[in-house]
DNA sequence: GACCAGGCACATC
DNA sequence: GATGTGCATGGT
């Protein structure tokens, strides 16, 4: 194994005997998981959540049902995730490839590979890279290692990425240096965000600091 | 009241 | 290709 694999096993089991295991994706079904996936796009989880209640309540979190809402309709009920108007327009697009497609059946798409899937997902207006490895991940539990803005951010400060590293270039050093598995690529992205959370805020005070205090929430 | 949150597409250069 | 901007609610 590579010092660079070691170091980010290490880090790994550091985040999980803080934190425990996440239990990731909360949520009743894949198909949640999956509409949870574009509410959560730059939005506090709480938020999402009080949409995602709104829409069991007015029994409209299936494929079928929600497919049937008007935008308006739809909009209204996912209010509390915020940027409403364009989340629904990209749950229509991805209800649209969905149904339209595949029934909206998720066993329709199980014997899908993960490159497949990714394209696929990708072609639909609204879902990015982030959104798209999400559902891989968390719906149809394939390996395709998430990336998001703490992933970002943790991994510069520690000098392991580059600053101006893409997306693309930041999967790819995750699924080099890791095993391909499942239970590992689920973990690691839902303690990574439950560490950013907490110690890792968008404008560190002391950005460039050598003592990396700004991973730790000390200022100086 | 300012800042932030589990992004993305689009316009412009 | 990179940079800037709009999208919007709710918690701290």
């Amino acid at each position: 194994m590579s010092q660079i694999a070691n170091q980010l096993m290490q880090m790994y089991q550091s985040l999980l005997d803080q934190y425990g295991p996440r239990h990731w994706w909360p949520g009743d079904s894949p198909f949640e998981v999956m509409v949870g996936a574009v509410l959560t796009q730059n939005t506090n989880w709480t938020n999402v959540e009080k949409a995602l209640e709104r829409l069991k309540n007015a029994e409209c979190l299936s494929a079928d049902k929600m497919n049937r809402l008007t935008h308006d309709q739809l909009a209204d009920l996912i209010r509390p995730a915020g940027y409403f108007n364009i989340k629904a327009k990209r749950l229509k697009n991805l209800l649209s490839w969905f149904c339209d497609q595949y029934d909206g059946q998720m066993a329709a798409l199980e014997n899908h590979s993960v490159s497949r899937l990714r394209e696929e997902l990708l072609e639909i207006n609204g879902i990015g890279r982030e959104t798209a490895d999400s559902i891989i991940l968390y719906a149809f539990n394939k390996p395709s290692f998430v990336v998001d803005t703490y992933t970002h951010r943790i991994f510069t400060r520690h000098g392991l990425i580059a600053q101006d590293d893409g997306y693309e270039e930041i999967k790819d050093f995750f699924e080099r240096h890791l095993e391909e598995d499942l239970h590992l690529y689920n973990e690691y992205h839902a303690l990574i965000v439950e560490v950013g959370k907490h110690h890792c805020k968008p404008k560190p005070k002391c950005d460039g600091c050598p003592l990396s205090c700004y991973d730790h929430d000390i200022e100086i």
